[in-house]
DNA sequence: GCCACAAGGTTCGCATATCGAACCCACTCG
DNA sequence: CGAGTGGGTTCGATATGCGAACCTTGTGGC
């Protein structure tokens, strides 16, 4: 689970850490179909398109690296499915951040919406310790330099 | 630009389509590298550690995305940087969940701090509509089924 | 008992992507 | 004039990704 981030390239960084662990390309899109309820193999499958051998290789993955947790329902024969553990589920926010700026950017017609108490999500980042939107005028503060 | 959503595999969806052009190895440390205030070739190089004809490869990529601009500054010698467009800056969400994940699951020093106002970001997603925390009791409504 | 089919993968051979190292070109500086 | 710098490209080896086929353990139909 801890990927050493001084095994990475470039500057030392959790953005380049958490990439590294779901950086790839079908590790988001297999949180997204979990998330969305497809526990199953095959089901995961369908909703990412992955080619199987990779899918089985990301959620071995990603099981190793916390994200998921694999149950098995039914031992004869052997059959297991995925869920999100808690590290999963704080992937959340990743995705509804990319997927509203898929949105934005990349899609016509957004495909799915996000909903709550009634009304699409239009989400930002708000500090919660001062309550403000977290925009361009943070500081970055390096504590090392690679 | 348009990245058609169609033309990718699996369930037809916007976080697919931001993948599809940001979810590469380099293209979000390239733009952290950005907003970080390294324009130059040779900074971005050194920031990320992506090898060098990767880095180019990527940066024209971002360029025709939108993601960011390229500036001449000199002609003799033909002198760029690159630059934020606004659909570059409005990835700076990703980054920050990105980092904040990577800081809790998977490094042991958060090694770049995030501060405005005197103090280190901690931040929620909130939704701009009703003010509440987007969390797990988000709805899903799919628009289309591939 | 026999055949077809499903789930959840693994194996195989090929095609593409990625890699580090070396090279290149147009300048500038001393 | 020779070394150094910025911004790349080219090259050959290796790693990764891919679709198709196969495998294993079971279930249901007849």
């Amino acid at each position: 689970m801890t990927t050493r981030l001084d095994d990475l390239p470039g500057r030392r960084c959790s953005i380049a850490g958490a990439l590294d662990v779901v950086g790839d390309r079908w590790a988001l899109l297999v949180v997204r179909e979990v998330s969305l309820g497809a526990h199953r193999f095959s089901e995961i499958l369908r909703g990412t398109g992955a080619p199987r051998e990779r899918l089985a290789a990301r959620l071995t993955a990603l099981v190793d690296a916390g994200v998921l947790e694999r149950r098995e329902y039914s031992q004869n024969p052997p059959r297991s499915d995925y869920h999100l553990t808690k590290a999963g589920r704080d992937l959340l926010p990743v995705l509804q951040a990319l997927m509203q700026w898929g949105d934005r950017y990349v899609a016509d017609v957004p495909p799915v919406e996000l909903r709550h108490r009634g009304h699409r999500i239009q989400a930002s980042w708000v500090c919660d310790v001062c309550g403000e939107r977290v925009g361009r005028d943070t500081e970055r503060h390096a504590t090392h330099e690679s």
